[in-house]
DNA sequence: CGGTATCCAAAAGGATACTG
DNA sequence: CAGTATCCTTTTGGATACCG
């Protein structure tokens, strides 16, 4: 880990402090990884596998930030191979809850979102 | 508009059609956008300088791409000087909320992440 | 297995200048 | 005022190689 990264957390913390926890929750990986272990723990290629499409660099860091945050358990175990498992603390779950129904509202209103897609691009496309 | 941001929507479509509305939503400037027009309709002006450190050119896409999504209403009024006023739909009203009570837990329980944090950041920096 | 380090491509985002 | 167009910088994210 270098400096920049600190410095944009203290850049990202001046703006709005609580902006930067919702960033991380509501981040492309961190919805996906707080929705999954809702589920129960994961270990990390089982999580990998479970999302699909995530690079292990990418799962990596969006697990570091929310086990920062406190939001994500982290239990490493001293056998050969290695074997982590992640989980939800209280917290985690909270926000993790908070998400899934975000998400399922989402699912939910799909239809009239593509609906209202439809309408803004036939406008678009007309004359007016 | 070019044809990459078709390209890119339809590939992120095709992951998985809702998170893309999700990600509108979530975004660092679609976060701020739906919450501010909770309160009231804004003129574009009056939304960037409440919303402040937002850019025109973010503000615009901003917009447009929760317009498109049915979730905000463009009222253009044809007078000079040019008055545009941003609202909520009933739909983008739902959105809001939803963003409000996440941003809302987000601020009661940041206390606990900060600690969270500091125990986190101690854990590292010490031989463990 | 569960990472870290490095490099590179792509996307997001800001500053500026210009337009109706 | 409310944008659009362009250029440039910063950030994000993936691929690869390597380590304990």
């Amino acid at each position: 880990m270098d400096v920049s990264e600190a410095q944009k957390d203290a850049y990202a913390e001046g703006r709005c402090p609580y902006r930067l926890v919702l960033e991380h929750v509501t981040s492309r990986w961190g919805v996906l990884v707080l929705i999954q272990l809702l589920d129960r723990p994961y270990r990390f290629s089982e999580l990998r596998r479970a999302i699909g499409r995530v690079s292990e660099k990418m799962l990596t860091q969006t697990l570091q930030t929310l086990e920062r945050d406190g939001l994500v358990h982290r239990d490493a175990k001293p056998v050969i191979p290695p074997r982590v498992d992640y989980s939800l603390t209280p917290l985690g779950h909270e926000a993790a809850e908070q998400i899934r129904e975000l998400a399922l509202w989402t699912e939910r209103r799909m239809g009239q979102v593509s609906r209202a897609r439809e309408e803004y691009d036939t406008r678009k496309s007309a004359t007016g």
